[in-house]
DNA sequence: CCTCCGAAGGTAAATAATGGTCAAAGTCAG
DNA sequence: CTGACTTTGACCATTATTTACCTTCGGAGG
């Protein structure tokens, strides 16, 4: 089994323990116990904890660090919004934005406030410091991880 | 649990037993209190009772020196959203964005939601193509974005 | 009054404890 | 053999704690 699977397992494992449903980890001790470099960890999380799969990550540098690591995808019967997130490519331009998030809260998926702090955060407007080849890729990432944070 | 938690922990106690709201409190008695080196109070302090937070501290030394936190209260209606569009600069680190949305949210001036939706949305998780340069900037313009379009 | 001393609190730098990023090198299925 | 996925390691950023030294205030003595 390759390494990161088992890492993947083993991060599930401790969430399925956890009563609350989220695991909480130091990266180093982690990296340790399992026997890899601490970078693994994050290779792992960003490929296998994404908002895609449904899971938030938290997480906090410096002494008494942590990585936290939240499920909020309803096992079966995807939310709609959840839907969106994975029908989310990873770019996406202002137009199309700005149509999801106008279909979103025309099926009363979210509320209007939801739908105006959207369309502000995805606008071009404030992209004014990201290169233009940066701007639909963060895009994406920005829809997907706001969809995520609202389901949880 | 971290000293640093403990010690703001302590305070936000005081405050709640306090009639006033006010914690006033002598830093080395505090310090042998809880155990720690007492310019560790002026850490805690400085990195959890900032104005970002919704604090103010007023100190004097000498004799029967003091340090006093009070809890700043924003007036309702939008003018303060407006003023923390205001207040904030250029450029914001992922820790003060975190403050002051949720500095907001303890005021009441957002929602919960919309709580939820600016803090993934000033994460540093979603800006993994923006160069780190970047990110600063970005990150100011879309708190900046979003209060706007909060108050319109 | 004025000075000096002791009792506070303030600051900055060093050190320790974490996690994050990036790119080079390795692996493996097709 | 090639492209996507993995694994590593060097280097960076952030947060916490400790230590040494500095500043301010009030009152006792002169």
């Amino acid at each position: 089994m390759r390494l990161s699977d088992e890492i993947a397992a083993y991060i599930l494992r401790m969430m399925e323990c956890a009563d609350d449903g989220e695991a909480e980890l130091r990266r180093n001790e982690l990296a340790e116990e399992l026997g890899c470099v601490p970078s693994q960890i994050n290779y792992v999380l960003t490929s296998r904890f994404t908002p895609e799969q449904g899971y938030v990550i938290e997480s906090r540098r410096g002494g008494g660090g942590y990585i936290r690591i939240r499920r909020v995808k309803l096992e079966r019967g995807m939310s709609p919004l959840m839907h969106t997130v994975n029908a989310v490519g990873n770019s996406l331009n202002a137009a199309t934005a700005q149509a999801i998030v106008q279909n979103l809260l025309y099926q009363q998926l979210i509320s209007k406030s939801s739908a105006r702090l959207m369309l502000a955060a995805l606008s071009d407007q404030a992209y004014r410091d990201v290169p233009m080849e940066q701007r639909d890729l963060l895009r994406a990432a920005l829809l997907k991880q706001m969809l995520t944070a609202l389901i949880s």
